[in-house]
DNA sequence: TGGTATTAGTTTGTACACAAACTATTGCTC
DNA sequence: GAGCAATAGTTTGTGTACAAACTAATACCA
């Protein structure tokens, strides 16, 4: 029971350390630009698809609504970004970047998944046909096939897909 | 440069994955005992050390101390955990379970990781070591030698290594 | 057309998570 | 033994993150 019991182990120290790093370069990029990961994430959406809705923004980032409004409240009060309330369903806000928002956005650095993208393409195609092939695997343990998939990397494919939320009540 | 490009999407979105069942299990657990992710694991961290120290409890789980005050602060008025203040050191304050945080303790679910665990074991020894040479590339990829490992898997190994922070001002 | 349901966004309340500043205590040094 | 450094824990302030309740506007439908 040994070995396999180290090989779990050292399985999920690994994971461990790639939630840790992703967390360790969202520090990094505040340190360098001022605002926090989150913020930055959500300028990039911002300037991807502005004019954009802040339901639009919540389901790119996986993130609830209230969330982004508090994030735009940030960022609006920072002078990087602008809400403009729809004319045609006055339900609607629509929001942009200002000139320094989109300043910021041009000169800053990757987001998290940056750092991965960059050092995996770097990587042979057999290398990474074993990668996918092991996360897969640890994704089907999770039983996770009903997740949302995709984020920034995939501009299309990018619905909510989260309304299965019961109280404990 | 289609094949490689997707290669590394479908590697990101796995990681997503791994990511968001972590947490999805960790509200799976608040519903089912009433008590957050943290907070339990807070309250295991304790079972296996008590008498614990506040430092040693930010340690284990790789906190800072204020959180753990918190938490702590939740669990003690929820009447599951204790502080006693140490007599040979004043400054010491120790931590201990309650007979209720014992009762919940032992019936409590497993925290996030022995999800995984428990699938991995399943696994025959030749996947194991096929996924933890792919974790381990990833970790190199992100430069992450110097990360501190482990958590509650291996009681032994667990010191802070966490001084290397440096202020923005 | 009047009423109900749905939708978009916000507010409120709770819980992390961390840095920095602060208090109390202990250790160390001259 | 007085004074300063180090240590343990707490407090304060900021920023996520979410559920639930709420407001305003639009859609649907009988």
């Amino acid at each position: 029971m040994g070995e396999r019991t180290d090989l779990v182990a050292d399985i999920i120290d690994d994971i461990r350390r790639v939630f840790q790093v992703v967390n360790e370069h969202s520090k990094d990029v505040e340190r360098r630009t001022g605002i926090t990961g989150p913020q930055l994430w959500a300028i990039k959406t911002i300037a991807e698809g502005a004019p954009i809705m802040v339901s639009d923004i919540a389901a790119r980032m996986h993130l609830h609504a209230a969330t982004v409004v508090g994030i735009l409240d940030r960022l609006e009060s920072r002078g990087l970004a602008r809400r403009v309330r729809s004319q045609e369903d006055r339900r609607v806000v629509r929001v942009e970047l200002t000139g320094q928002g989109e300043r910021l956005v041009k000169k800053a650095p990757e987001v998290a998944q940056g750092l991965l993208v960059a050092g995996l393409e770097r990587l042979h195609t057999k290398n990474l046909k074993s990668i996918a092939a092991s996360l897969d695997q640890l994704v089907d343990i999770l039983g996770a096939q009903g997740i949302p998939p995709k984020l920034i990397l995939s501009p299309e494919v990018n619905k909510p897909v989260r309304q299965t939320r019961r109280t404990a009540k």
